[in-house]
RNA sequence: AAAAAAUGAGACUUCAUCGCUCCCAUACGGGAGAGGAAAGUCCGGACAACGCAGGGCACCGUACUUCUCGAAAGGAAGGCAUGUUUUACAUGACAGAUAGUGCUACAGAAAUUUAGACCGCCGAUGGCGCCUCACCGAGGCAAACAGGUAAGGUUGAAAAGGUGAGGUAAGAGCUCACCAGCGGCGAAGCGAUUCGUCGGCUCUGGUAAACCUUGCGGGUUGCAAGAUCGCAUAGACUGACAUCUGAGGGUUGCCCGCCCAAGUCAGUGGGUUGAUUGCAUAGAUAAAUGAUGAAGCGCUUCGGCGAACAGAAUCCGGCUUACCAUUUUUUUUUACAA
RNA sequence: UCCCCGAUGGUGUAAUGGUAACACACCGGUUUUUGGUGCCGUUAUUCCAGGUUCGAGUCCUGGUCGGGGAA
């Protein structure tokens, strides 16, 4: 496991897993912050990172690729840039989690709602990891 | 000058910081990284597997000519047809309806192996009736009985060449002239075809994006093809056929042919389903190509915006469809000036 | 990525190239004291745009949308 949480996020940190997306979306919890939803478990990882994460967004929502793939990119971009605080207090618990991020909107949205969606997901995801400790 | 249409170009640029994918490198570090359509998957090819040689049928595609491209339903030039603002553009699945079969509703008298008589026209010829001529017989009149007739009317998308003249009892390509179509011959052209001439019109409605016929072409399946490694493995039971005069298999939509052949096929019930490669001077496999800032450039409603269509998945050529600002060329219309 | 299908009233389905039919639902009328039942009626640019044909839901071409398959 790295030692520190850094701002890069390589295809290791990516969640690739078949069975541990099932498993996030069967039993994971989940967070709202519009337009983002989120579903996040924590168990053990095919890789040695504190976070693997997955970005989605529906094609019934957005026809267009062009479209999706800005999405997705808006969001692992605000995630890349803000992962550092949770990941930090993962690898001190010494613990590993998978995380699914849900695009629910159908209208297309700017930056700045994006980043502080995931700001406001990355602060509610930290209080319950301390509170069940 | 404006508007519209068609057509071609064009598809923001540079720098810095933080990141992503791949490659090179011991390391520091360095290099490459979405489109004109990447789309639709409509054609063609490369590549790959299958067939053990070969042949036939079925099936599919295609259809004016010449040239061109590795090939194609692509491109260029030309011919013909149709349309229009009619002589210049646009469009065209432009072989065959005289090989055969089918369909052609409703309406209409009649809708296709020289059809069809409802109204109409005629009734020369034959017959019935009446009248006149003093006879045999002849002539006339009326009706429309037999019958003739496709000129005219009616229906329909379509009624069996068109117009005119002759002809006839009335009519009819029955005859003639011109036109249209068909066939033969001659000339021009590589050719499609065009022009001229002759012939008969007794055989000629439409539909082949109906079956079909003719010519030409196509073996089938697609990178989830295929290759390598790894993992798992299984025998058993039931039924059928057969053991060289041979079941079954290779074998593909089918058949012939060829090859193998002692066990084979079907069902019940089980096992496995990971990775590498294929794969690229962008290149992954839950699938990279992004964010922020600055300057220039363009637009602006002076707030700002970076645009429309749109995101590589084996590759290449073409076609089709989508498309903003700016701009090239052409055409048409309108206005103004000379 | 590659290969295939489909689209008909509000819903589910029909329809040899020849008047778009049936059932249910909705709405209106009628019968009934009222409601139900029954009866009568209304509701379709056959996904869109072209083409072939006298005539297209059907045949052909292009597009839009939806669905299915693969080792």
């Amino acid at each position: 496991m790295s030692s520190t949480g850094s701002s890069s996020f390589p295809r290791s940190q990516r969640l690739k897993s078949k069975k541990v997306s099932e498993l996030v979306f069967a039993t994971g919890l989940k967070l709202k912050a519009p337009p983002i939803i989120v579903r996040y478990l924590d168990t053990p990882l095919s890789e040695p990172v504190a976070a693997q994460v997955m970005v989605t967004v529906s094609k019934r929502n957005f026809k267009r690729a062009v479209d999706r793939n800005r999405i997705k990119r808006l969001m692992r971009e605000a995630w890349r840039l803000q992962k550092v605080e949770l990941e930090n207090q993962l690898i001190a618990d010494e613990k590993q989690r998978a995380i699914v991020f849900i695009f629910v909107a159908s209208e297309m949205p700017n930056y700045e709602i994006v980043r502080d969606a995931m700001a406001s997901l990355i602060q509610k995801m930290l209080p319950t990891k301390t509170a069940q400790d």
